[in-house]
DNA sequence: ACGCGTCGATGAAACGATTCAATAACCCGA
DNA sequence: TCGGGTTATTGAATCGTTTCATCGACGCGT
């Protein structure tokens, strides 16, 4: 039966009052159960028990200084490509019983230091995190502060940051020269914002693709900026479908890009791959099953997911690692004529 | 210039001594600027920043025993469907300057427990969760013990917990009656475990939809059990199609599941919806973009995010409540001859 | 010149745990 | 019976904040 009371939530020197022992047992019990004998064992777990008593674990923080919990900052946490990287981190950390808080930064700096602080403030033991912007000073700062910090998705600009990425350049590299291959000489970029480096690279690939086949760059690519889901490749794809110059082909910066564009493109009456090729990046689990399967630059998501989770816990005894995982081209109907 | 040495993170009574000053009104500094002399108040903040101060949150909330965080558990993070839900708590917890801690219980009640306890640990100011059985009592009495507690996605049992709900058993009828208005008499169920509330009244829903029409459910529906993700659409529907008696509709509890299922069909060449038939469940994103453009049943999934976190914010002042939602069909290619 | 009110700053207590040196109780062998 | 060694328990210090009663200094009106 419950106290009838009792707002305030039990605190161990209750348990210690009701056991009739002292606050140092009532600890020892918790965490050292062997230093303690049979008989008052039993009386602390009892009287925990009775009053369902849950340790505070502000007050247990503040004393040892260290926590089992680690922080990760995704771009957007509704894009599949971020959830199952999520995924991989939490498989690894699960082995270690560590826990893992999420947060989406929704691609906006402010929101991105908001919750750095956040987790900084709880002494997380490490923040994972994609930045949202180019420039990484901040994380440098917090990483010589102490914070382990590991960049998710992304090569550090800095040695001194660890990192797990995918090699945007080749990825973007790929997938053009699959549509150049396709003779395609007119390709349009549905791309995020420059600020974010994946973005810079995969036009950086893109670029180096149309060098090497010796064309021109200014002529072949034509480069849009839309938001980074299905409503940015909506935009992007509607301001070029009714253009009498329109581009034979679209390389979207991701697989939800590529949602949007395909679904504008099957609105306006355009066959894919035939009026409009596309292609897109993640293959994620659904881009296999769209309407016009969709040929997208496949990532080792989880895996990345896992290493960076696994840089994270081996702690600072190392030097800082870069991996850098290679990409691969998933050839579907959407470019294939 | 910051120091060599200092490998412990710098404290209030770091900044206080630096600046000369008691640590009372580095305290003040901080939260109430106004009690504080201008002259002071700059030499304190140039101290701030000369240590890269960052107060301890585990000590602030120790003392003060509050905190602005909130968090949520739900079945599976790579589910749209939740991801969508996440973004409306974030929207609403926004306003209020409240952070979210997300985390995946994966349908594991142990993971959900050890959650919960983390969560509760940490003092979070409640916890929104999306039950992974049928069983709420460890809820219930989470809630006693001062917890604040929203149900998500499912009807509260309990008059006590607040809850946020669309109604299942509806939707399993709207789905359910649709295949049957199509002339459908042979419905299979790609469901979850019936411990999972959703999964159980979306099952009681069809069952009443099928006597409404004046059916037997023994004859007409035909229940699987399956994982809740794509590869539990592929496996619940591979071990239809080879049947002689097979049914001539598959009714899946959420559009994952009807992802695999349709990417099985179309593998072994039936078609969709001569062959077999398909209704989803969520209408995510993807579900009108796909090879057969999916009929789903459509949840109010952000504005369910939003009234969920505007419950829990709103606070015990008010009486537990219960919302829900009512579901609607949008009718797509996959069910419609 | 005196008292009073205001304002700014101080210092100590409190929050709830862990840790560790000190103590108490006990057993056993000589 | 006594001393020494083990084992179980205690109590106080500590972590980094916030809060609040108290104090000192200063300005102003009489």
């Amino acid at each position: 039966m419950p106290s009838t009371t009792a707002r305030r939530r039990a605190s161990i020197s209750d348990v210690a009052r009701l056991a009739g022992v002292s606050v140092g047992t009532v600890s020892n019990v918790l965490n050292r159960p062997d230093r303690v004998s049979d008989a008052t064992r039993e009386r602390v777990e009892s009287a925990i028990a009775q009053l369902s008593f849950v340790p505070n674990g502000s007050a247990r923080h503040l004393r040892v200084g260290t926590i089992t919990t680690v922080g990760a900052i995704v771009l957007d946490i509704a894009n599949p490509f971020f959830t199952d990287l999520a995924r991989g981190i939490e498989a690894r950390l699960d082995e270690d019983d560590y826990t893992l808080m999420i947060a989406s930064s929704d691609e906006d700096p402010e929101r991105e230091a908001r919750y750095l602080r956040l987790y900084e403030q709880h002494g997380v033991q490490g923040i994972m995190v994609v930045p949202a912007t180019d420039d990484v000073d901040h994380l440098v700062t917090l990483a010589e502060r102490g914070v382990r910090i590991v960049l998710l998705d992304r090569p550090s600009p800095v040695e001194s940051l660890s990192s797990v990425a995918v090699d945007d350049v080749h990825g973007g590299a790929l997938a053009v020269r699959h549509l150049l291959g396709q003779g395609h000489e007119r390709i349009a970029f549905l791309n995020g914002p420059h600020t974010i480096r994946q973005c810079a690279d995969r036009w950086a690939g893109a670029v180096q693709a149309v060098e090497a086949a010796g064309l021109d760059p200014a002529v072949t690519l034509e480069e849009t900026t839309v938001s980074l889901n299905a409503d940015g490749g909506d935009a992007g794809t509607r301001s070029l479908v009714d253009r009498t110059d329109r581009p034979t082909s679209v390389f979207c910066v991701n697989d939800l890009v590529a949602l949007g564009s395909l679904r504008t493109l099957r609105r306006a009456g355009l066959s894919v791959p035939d009026d409009v090729a596309v292609v897109g990046y993640d293959d994620v689990t659904f881009a296999a099953e769209l309407a016009t399967p969709l040929t997208s630059v496949r990532q080792p998501t989880h895996e990345l997911g896992v290493r960076a989770a696994d840089l994270l816990l081996r702690g600072d005894d190392g030097e800082p690692e870069h991996v850098v995982f290679q990409p691969t081209l998933v050839v579907r109907e959407s470019s294939a004529r």
